[in-house]
DNA sequence: GTTTGTGCAAACTGTTTGCAACTTC
DNA sequence: GAAGTTGCAAACAGTTTGCACAAAC
């Protein structure tokens, strides 16, 4: 097997395998942050334990090859590291339907942050979150 | 019982019982939100289930007097919610210490937001994190 | 043939729930 | 005494782990 994700999982020191080829190709295509139990349903075909797909996620996750997601859900989801580019998103409280934001104004203020707090290496996650167009209209 | 958090549970529907005396008067006087584990640990004395903590505080957080807070860990926080005055945390990926930030800009991003995405009432969770000045030192 | 990954079942954590007993009003 | 609250045990969801077998290199 010598596609594009074979050779970024051997680049890893990753054995490839079904599973983790599958599970990349999957995330790649994806256009929001997925849970395991979601790719885990959606690669169904492929009949890999949702175990595998914890432990293959958490290891992608350590080498940097996806993020680990906290949406303010009771799961993590994970997303694909593409092109590293900064990036938050909004979830709808009705639908659940999740959307990327590029907009982003806290690089100054996680700067003021440090020189109040002491805090070093500081990095911030956030959700926004709200009632989409859909939903809205659909009432 | 007719002190301060007697009348606040009186105010807003609910029976006044020694129990939630308790973990209103706890989460009044914490700087920092608090899981339920750790209440149910630091009442102790008071003997009352972690189901009792858990229903209570769900039922505190619909009325509007706690705020759940996810800080990207696995389990959720509440905080007494005392002059509504916004604000967000940063957390120690060593230690796990959380801190109050006053600070906050999002505003007018969330307005840009609303423009571009259509979703409506849009707040915002922001949780910076990073390495405390303590744990920074000592190594 | 060594190392790494997998399936399966069992465990573990945070949280919720059903129910009978008990407070609170 | 009706309504709301509690303790206890059981259940639940998401996630992790131990182990024997299997696949990858």
């Amino acid at each position: 097997m010598t596609n594009k994700f074979a050779s970024l999982l051997r680049q890893h020191g990753f054995k490839v395998t079904h599973a983790r080829v599958k599970l990349l190709e999957r995330l790649e295509r994806a256009t929001k942050p997925m849970s395991a139990q979601e790719l885990h349903e959606e690669l169904a075909d492929s009949k890999m334990d949702l175990a595998t797909v914890y432990r293959s996620l958490n290891k992608f996750a350590d080498a940097g090859l996806v993020a680990r997601v906290q949406l303010g859900d009771e799961f993590a989801r994970f997303e694909f590291v593409k092109h590293h580019h900064h990036h938050h998103h909004i979830v709808c409280n009705s639908c659940g339907k999740v959307r990327e934001i590029e907009l982003c104004n806290l690089d100054e203020l996680s700067h003021d942050i440090a020189q109040k707090t002491g805090f070093r290496n500081i990095e911030h996650q956030v959700v926004f979150r709200g009632e989409c167009q859909d939903c809205a209209s659909h009432q």
